[in-house]
DNA sequence: CTCCTGTGAGACAGACCTGTCTGTCTCGCG
DNA sequence: CGCGAGACAGACAGGTCTGTCTCACAGGAG
């Protein structure tokens, strides 16, 4: 119903499709979402879905790759970058970044790490399981480029760490912990201070 | 009902069934496994599972009920104190248990991580998502006592922040980087060093 | 002996899912 | 004006799942 879309949107279907599945995957995930409600949500017919995307792995796979451009780059990294003048400033301000989003209403949480333990351990081996690790590393590239321009020692097990922190902050965000990411920064302060020295292990 | 009880190790359906649920929810997730499979590996009838449970969501809460026993208490917790000799080394133990953990080849995850994130969102009115939270609550509880002993200031935050690199560890692993326990106890150790200070941010 | 209870085996209903297929409509273009 | 491509609508097939139900059997109690 509908099609209050305007002329503009008339001829978008594939748009639409993917506009529609975006926000339901990502706030009720992948797994929970049906086909039929995104036909229905999106004003399309079955038979243009099937066109566009030939199975809801296509689908699926199309929603994470929007993701990525959506919330690891539009928002976590372009924000980042923003609110920090130098590497150091712009790691941290990732938590800076996270707590804010802890507090929106529609807080949905880190879909890649959703439909990664979806696959419970038969991630390495399905198609969903291997997009949403990629695209993990993916952040960790930017952490470890940050760690490099900051100067840091071992940036790429600072990166590891540093995720570590981001993730363990959105588990316990999803668990209700509001402030989960201001606990994180601070334990993030004391990492950047240990890879500042010239030795690094213990 | 067999008189005054205790000829319960007869055939014991109810157990048989427990114990094929643990193994396949820890392992496949409890969205991922059905009912008929738990009947099949169990050689259960069905009128039988449904007798003594009766819906999937109380056999799934029986099953939480067990993890917390096994993997919070007579795991987790019984090794972590089995390992250090004061409390701060039984607190860092907890990473030395999940890096064995992590190493295992049919390393499961947590269900409790695993059973809330499948809630996307709705954790907080579902059964399944409250009973979850609850035994990461008891987690954490465990984690607070320790400090508590170990003369660690701000012990309930400092449980949180433990929480966040547990939980943040665990996902790791279930990335594939088998050596997250190792990273997280590194960054552990660090947060210990800042709750012994006089004065921490709240 | 019969009754009664718990059990195994499995058919069955009803809901929901993915994916296919058949129509009908509209629109652009020659 | 006619034609073809793409889109809408929805029936349909084939599979999954949960949960109910029937039936046969086994063993203890009265």
């Amino acid at each position: 119903m509908t099609t209050s879309h305007e002329a503009a949107t008339r001829d978008a279907p594939r748009e639409r499709i993917l506009e529609t599945a975006y926000d339901l995957f990502a706030q009720h995930g992948v797994g929970s979402v049906g086909i039929n409600e995104v036909i229905t949500r999106s004003g399309v017919a079955k038979a243009t879905l099937y066109r566009h995307f030939p199975a809801k792995t296509d689908l699926v796979l199309a929603f994470l790759a929007e993701r990525e451009q959506r919330w690891t780059h539009d928002f976590i990294e372009a924000e980042a970058l923003r609110r920090g003048d130098t590497p150091t400033e712009q790691l941290l301000a990732i938590f800076d970044v996270f707590d804010e989003w802890f507090h929106r209403t529609d807080f949905e949480g880190c879909s890649f790490i959703n439909v990664l333990l979806e696959m419970h351990g038969h991630g390495s081996e399905h198609p969903l399981g291997q997009a949403s690790a990629q695209y993990l590393d993916n952040i960790r590239v930017i952490v470890r480029d940050l760690a490099d321009r900051a100067g840091l020692t071992a940036p790429q097990d600072f990166a590891h760490s540093w995720h570590i922190l981001m993730k363990g902050s959105i588990v316990a965000a999803a668990e209700g912990d509001t402030i989960a990411a201001r606990r994180a920064r601070t334990m993030a302060h004391s990492l950047i201070d240990e890879h500042r020295a010239p030795a690094v292990m213990s």
